[in-house]
DNA sequence: CTGCAACTGAGACTGAGTCGCAATCGCATG
DNA sequence: CATGCGATTGCGACTCAGTCTCAGTTGCAG
């Protein structure tokens, strides 16, 4: 399985002189056992804990070789750090993160992208890359939140850590 | 001058129970004082520039006020860290942020906003907030970087620190 | 004037991510 | 098999944005 992602990373790595090792692998293969986004350190007790040996510094290495070769998407989920998650090539989405439950829900609006070109192009502004997400109530938790409630909520949230209430 | 958001401020904190003191006035100035999207610790040097005392725990604190309140917008536009810029009450905005010399243009596209309602709606969610912003080559950069080159250019940055392409 | 909660500065602390380096590996060559 | 050598790894030190603690200060209400 993965295959197809498995030999985009093994040309990426052998256009660049570099070895596909068991760590290499081991990186791999976690991340591409079910889509998800995860973060580093998690990688890092979840191998440990099937008895494999690695080391944090390989595994931020790894990220990056994966995240740099296109197959890995590195997002911003939370308040801090990064989530890696497995990209199927040629495919792309957003997300809608869920400030309750912390759930992810990805879309892709193919209308939302061209008109970001419409913009792009009004400002003589060539496109790489961008990132684009929402955040608020899931379906799943808003019967238990309701608009009013979700404002108190994050009202609340003041005193403590308050969600990422950015614009 | 300001005084529409200074207002806000003031009931903000005053509906806390909270104290506008001469430090929480120095940052509200300095941030307001222009537009621009800065990090905390060059209001920090600023404001000791000109010869107040004021530190850095209190700037932190302070601009999470300021945040809180509304009227100030926290934006992620490099790969670390936080940048502060002063918003005026109703407008939103997003942004494109140059890979090349760091400039950050600010867009507002009404279609894309009430797409982005559309999205949330298909899943049930409920949106409290977004962030959206595109990376690329500015109109002043691009003379200089030819779309052959920015891929090149990206290439060549693996080996140090790269720009953040996100998907 | 007094009391008390809000505030502040200084510096310790946290935690994600990075870096330097010595030991090791994998492989090609003779 | 021995040698050479760049790539790789683990370890731990390090960085740096941001947070927290705490003791001393301020400012207002009674
Ligand atoms: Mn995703
Ligand atoms: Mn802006
Ligand atoms: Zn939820
Ligand atoms: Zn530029």
């Amino acid at each position: 399985m993965r295959t197809r992602e498995r030999d985009i990373f093994r040309k990426y790595l052998e256009r660049r002189g570099l070895k596909l090792t068991t760590e290499r692998q081991a990186v791999f293969d976690e991340l591409f056992a079910r889509h998800e986004h995860v973060e580093a350190d998690e990688i890092l007790v979840r191998l440990r804990g099937k008895g494999k040996k690695i080391s944090r510094a390989t595994i931020y290495r790894t990220l990056e070789l994966l995240v740099d070769s296109g197959i890995v998407g590195r997002v911003r989920i939370g308040e801090i750090g990064y989530r890696y998650e497995r990209l199927r090539a040629g495919e792309h989405h957003d997300h809608l993160i869920c400030n309750e439950c912390g759930r992810v829900i990805e879309f892709f609006e193919p209308r939302i992208e061209s008109l970001q070109d419409d913009v792009c192009e009004r400002y003589g502004f060539l496109p790489l890359s961008h990132s684009h997400q929402m955040r608020g109530i899931c379906r799943q938790c808003r019967p238990r939140t309701s608009v009013v409630e979700a404002v108190a909520s994050a009202e609340r949230a003041k005193a403590g850590r308050r969600p990422h209430l950015v614009h």
